[in-house]
This record gives C-alpha cells, structure tokens and sequence, in this order.
DNA sequence: AGCGCGGGCGCG
DNA sequence: AAAGCGCGCCCGCGCT
C-alpha cells in the first residue's frame, strides 16, 4: 500500500459531479472524512465534505447549495459501508451541517480500530498513515495554521477552494481507506468484541452529547454570586491584615512564617507544600480564610462559571464523553489527556465527572443539573464493581461466596477476616476493610495504605497478612498477573494484560509492571459499564440518557413512562451471568442529580 | 498574549 | 524490592 499515483479532484462543476458520484456508484465501501467551521460538536458544522478510496479522492465545499444538495443524494444513495477517522465527529459536523448523519450500522472508525490494536501511541491519523500505510503521509502534513495566520483565516472562513486546504483534506479520506485496510484484519484477528464495543458505545455516547444535560441557570447563577462575593471579602480581608494576595500560595507562606508558624510538607518538586491538609492544621486565621478562598474559588471556576458559561446558548450543558482518547495531546505528553489508558471514559467541557459529591457544597453544585421539564433523574449506579472485578479475576472462592452471600459486601469480609460472626456495618474496622481492598485494587504499598486507612504501620501489615491469608488467590492472581506480563515483556518487548471480557489488551509502563493489575481491573469495570450502555441503548433507553460516571449512568425519564423505563434499568444494570459474582446497582431518583432528600 | 510547569483539587 | 491507579481543569508564575 502506499501514496503512489493517487489523485484528489475538488468539485466545483457538474462534470467532476457527475464523475464523483459514478465512481462512488462503484464502490461497496468509501472513507469519508469533514473539514469543519471549528471543534465543537454543538455548534461547529462541516464545510467541505471529502469521501476516498484508495487511489483517489473526491473533494465537495457543501456551503455550495448545489453541492450540499449532492452530498445529500450521495450519502442517502450510498448502500456500502463508510469508514472513517474520529466517525462520531464527522457524523456531528454532517449532521449539523445538511441534517443528514452516517448510518450507524455501515460505518466504521479507524481511529477506534488503531485503540484496540495499540492502546498506546498517537491516534492522529497521520501518525497512522505514516506507521501503516507510507512512511511519506508525514509529508502531506496539512499544516495551515502559518498560511491562515498570515491570511487572517479562521476554519470558519478559509477559502474552500484554496488548494492546500482541499487537497490535503481530500488526501485523508485516501490515508483513512487505505489504513482501514491495514488495521481492520488486525483487528478481526486480535480483538473484535473491543472493537464492537467501542463503535457501539460512541454512537450512543454521541447521541448523550447532543441532548446534554438541563441546566438551572438561576439558582447556578445566585449560588456562584453568594460564593464570588464571599470570596472578594476574603481577598481584602487577607490583604488588610497581612498584606498578601490569598491566591498566591508563596506570599501567604511568608505571611504565615513571619507570623511564626513552621512549614514541615512539602511537594513533589520540593517547594514548601500549601495544600488543603496543611492549611487545614493550621490554626490561624489566615490559613482559614485562604483555605476558604480555595475552596470558593474552586466551586466557582471549575464548576458554577463553566456550567454558566457552557449553558449559555441552549441553557444546557454538552459534555464531550471520550470514549477512548480526547481531541487533545498524547496522553504520555505531561498533561495529555485520554482514556486510553484502561479503556474508562473521560469527559471535558465541561468534565461532568469531577462533580464534588462529599464536600459542604457537594449537594448545592449537584443541584444546578435538574431532569427535563416532566421528568426525573435516575442515577443508577455498580456496587462495588471494582470489587467485583478482583472476586472475578482472582476466582477467589471465599470472596466470591463474600458477595453471593446476603448483607454488606465489607461486612461479610469483616466476619472471615476477623473471625467474627457478629461483625456489624457500624463496626469502625469496617472502613479499614474497604482501604485495604482499595490498596489492593491500586497496588498501594503498606505505608500508603496506612496513611489512607490512618492506622498504624504494624496494623496495616497485620492486615493485609490476614487479608491475603482469608483470600489467598488474591494475592495468587496478583503475581500471576506480573508473571504474565513480565514473559510478555521479554517474548513480545511489551509487558501488557488481555480482558478477558472483549481481549482489549492493557500495556504498562516500564519498570511498573504492577500498575497492571489496577489497569486490569479498573479496565473491567470500565468496560462493564460501556456493555451496560449499549444494551440499555438496544433496550430502548438511549433516548433517556444523560452521561456516564465510570460506574454509574444517569438518565432523564419522562414521568409518565417512569415505572416502566426504571424496570429497564434494573434489569440491565444487576447482572449475574456476566461475572462469576452477580452485579448489582443502587438507584436514586430525584428532580435533579443532587441527592434527594 | 500565549505557553509550559508546578501546585492543587474535584471525581471514580 | 517496591509500588496508590485513572482522569480534567484552574491558578500563579516565569518564560518567550
């Protein structure tokens, strides 16, 4: 395969239409692939339509009414199947440009076809190109930005005809066919149920996007009020009495020192450490009110203003759900983002999964996400799943029968691990199980998990020698996981573990092989929960969806339909066939996603 | 003005 | 022998 002889055509009269559309009448598959007005999914549309094979290319400007007309009759005639890099992204930017999406059962995604096959690594599709298909795709980089700088010209408004920019799109669709032919056996032979469960579940996140979530804009707006003034008075407050910004974290340590306090923690990078805890243990009111300022300010900015800010055209909120890897950098860049790593879901602008839910103010920003007029919230959510996922994997027979059991999970441990048949929930030791199950599933160390649990470093030990004694293919399952993977690293230079649910593969990185045993399970968990919204999806709940939490799902059900859609969801969400321990969910129905009281 | 970094912090 | 995992976003600060 390579980039020899190939030819890009834009269409800009009815020869090259008519042409475009014979050649098209040929082909049983066809990549496809948009230039857009910008980014986002809610209010940027596509320009410039391109579709390929793998020689060439058919460029079509669809601000045309013409040509928009004709992508129409293309797309709506197209019997074969469509392939394409980032598929949901150009459905969005189709859709919203001419009303017309791709089918979702004729269309495939290289990008989620190179996620299965290599978990790490770029996803851009030249990166691809260049591994898979020709080592020059690297030079066809379709870099615009100094042309458009030096023109002024936005995405929005370069011009359609300007021939690096159709070109170079017209050329990705011929990468896209051509990559799909390298990766798509790949994939059959390697891991086909990931990949059906990838496509599946970002169709479906797609659509959650698109409905968003409802916001109350004005009780948001007199919550982020109440807090901004709040944190005004602090400000000045801080600088009248001690003559210090409250945000620069320096300036109010010299304040604090001058005032006799002594610093002992400090960061990562060796600096004198400001953090919650530290301020919290200091007992001045400096350190008060700067930690109150914090804690404002954080509700404010990354929560109220953004839910404000985002809601403005359509007072709802669009969260983008990444299935398996955001629009932005490498997640192995400092600050790269993504799922990639284990297969969970990420999601930004605004992350809907970083809502507090503990703190003094969980309930009130929880508060500003309200069920559509007519319905309510339900939020189902996996017990334990993470849990679960160990009882699983490790085939432990005494955990195992720990959650066939009747009663609470950490209370049936509580009963093996302290030979104690009156073991009760209120039991303090109770929370020292649920830590050291944790430290488990994280891989933590004995002084971690002391620390988190705040016993003692002997008793945590003690501990975790019961634990590992009442569950001994735990620990076996453990070992046997860095066993694995260490062989792999010496036969295939990459150490890594396969679910066994789809056999998407986990790859660590060097030198932490432990860290496997957490993307294993973690992975698990990650894609129960995207099985989980794809049946619901068949069973007709897609239309009710609001977004997932990694191991909850959140709807907005219209209430006369209630008794019925909430039986859907239960019967979807416990499960006992799946794992080798049933899976179970707790549901909490509301006005809104707040607790209800 | 924009970028990268460190620090900090919210969630599972 | 030793190891807490995964995300996204905001601020302050120093650099370009």
């Amino acid at each position: 395969m390579s980039l020899d002889g190939v030819r890009v055509h834009l269409v800009d009269d009815v020869e090259t239409a008519y042409e475009c559309k014979r050649w098209l009448s040929t082909l049983d598959r066809v990549a496809i692939d948009t230039e857009s007005t910008g980014l986002s999914k809610d209010t940027d549309r596509a320009r410039l339509v391109q579709l390929g094979d793998a020689r060439q290319a058919y460029a079509i400007p669809i601000e045309h009414p013409g040509w928009s007309a004709l992508v129409v009759e293309l797309l709506t005639r197209f019997e074969g199947d469509y392939v394409a890099h980032n598929l949901v992204f150009d459905d969005a930017m189709l859709r919203n440009a001419l009303g017309v999406g791709l089918p979702e059962t004729r269309s495939h995604d290289t990008r989620l076809k190179a996620h299965v096959i290599e978990s790490t690594g770029s996803l851009a599709l030249k990166s691809l190109a260049k591994r898979h298909v020709d080592p020059r795709a690297a030079m066809f980089q379709d870099d615009l930005s100094d042309v458009m700088t030096k023109s002024g010209w936005t995405w929005a408004t370069i011009p359609l005809d300007y021939e690096p920019y159709w070109s170079y799109g017209a050329l990705d669709t011929i990468l896209t066919y051509q990559l799909d032919d390298v990766l798509d056996p790949l994939v059959q032979r390697e891991a086909p149920a990931s990949y059906d469960l990838e496509l599946a579940v970002a169709w479906v996140c797609e659509r959650m996007e698109r409905r968003g979530v409802l916001v109350d804009r004005e009780y948001t707006r007199a919550f982020a009020d109440e807090l901004s003034e709040y944190m005004e008075q602090a400000e000045a407050w801080c600088h009248a009495q001690y003559g210090v910004y409250a945000g620069s974290n320096v300036k109010v340590i010299e304040a604090l020192q001058a005032e006799g306090i002594e610093f002992t923690q400090y960061t990562e990078a060796g600096r004198l450490s400001l953090d919650k805890h530290v301020l919290g243990a200091i007992d001045h009111p400096l350190a008060q009110t700067v930690l109150g300022r914090r804690q404002a300010q954080k509700m404010v900015t990354t929560y109220l203003q953004n839910y404000l800010d985002m809601s403005e055209r359509d007072g709802r909120i669009h969260p983008s759900i990444n299935t398996v890897g955001g629009m932005g950098k490498s997640p192995f860049e400092p600050g790269g983002s993504s799922g990639v790593r284990t297969g969970r879901m990420s999601s930004s602008n605004p992350n809907i999964q970083n809502v507090p839910v503990r703190g003094k103010a969980s309930t009130k920003i929880r508060r500003c996400f309200v069920a559509d007029p007519g319905h309510s919230w339900v939020k189902a959510d996996f017990s334990q799943i993470e849990m679960r996922a160990m009882a699983h994997m490790s085939n432990d027979e005494r955990m195992i029968e720990a959650f066939r059991s009747e009663g609470d999970f950490f209370v049936n441990l509580g009963r093996d691990i302290f030979a104690d048949p009156n073991f009760k929930k209120s039991d303090p030791r109770r929370q020292l199980i649920k830590n050291g199950g944790y430290a488990k599933i994280y891989g933590a160390g004995i002084p971690k998990f002391a620390a988190t649990a705040g016993v003692p470093e002997n008793e945590a030990y003690e501990f975790m020698q019961r634990f590992d004694a009442m569950y001994p293919a735990v620990p076996r399952w453990i070992r046997q996981v860095e066993r694995d993977a260490l062989a792999r690293l010496n036969d295939e230079g990459e150490a890594y573990v396969r679910s066994p649910l789809t056999n998407r593969k986990h790859v660590a990185d060097a030198g932490k092989l432990y860290t496997l045993v957490n993307y294993d399970l973690q992975g698990m968990a990650g894609e129960i929960l995207k099985m989980k919204i794809v049946e619901a999806d068949q069973a007709g709940l897609g239309e009710f969806m609001l977004f997932p939490v990694h191991d909850e799902q959140n709807y907005s059900v219209p209430n006369e339909q209630f008794d019925d859609v909430l039986v859907t969801i239960k019967d979807v969400m416990n499960d006992d066939k799946l794992l080798n321990v049933p899976i179970t969910s707790s549901i909490d129905v509301g006005p809104g996603w707040a607790a209800s009281e």
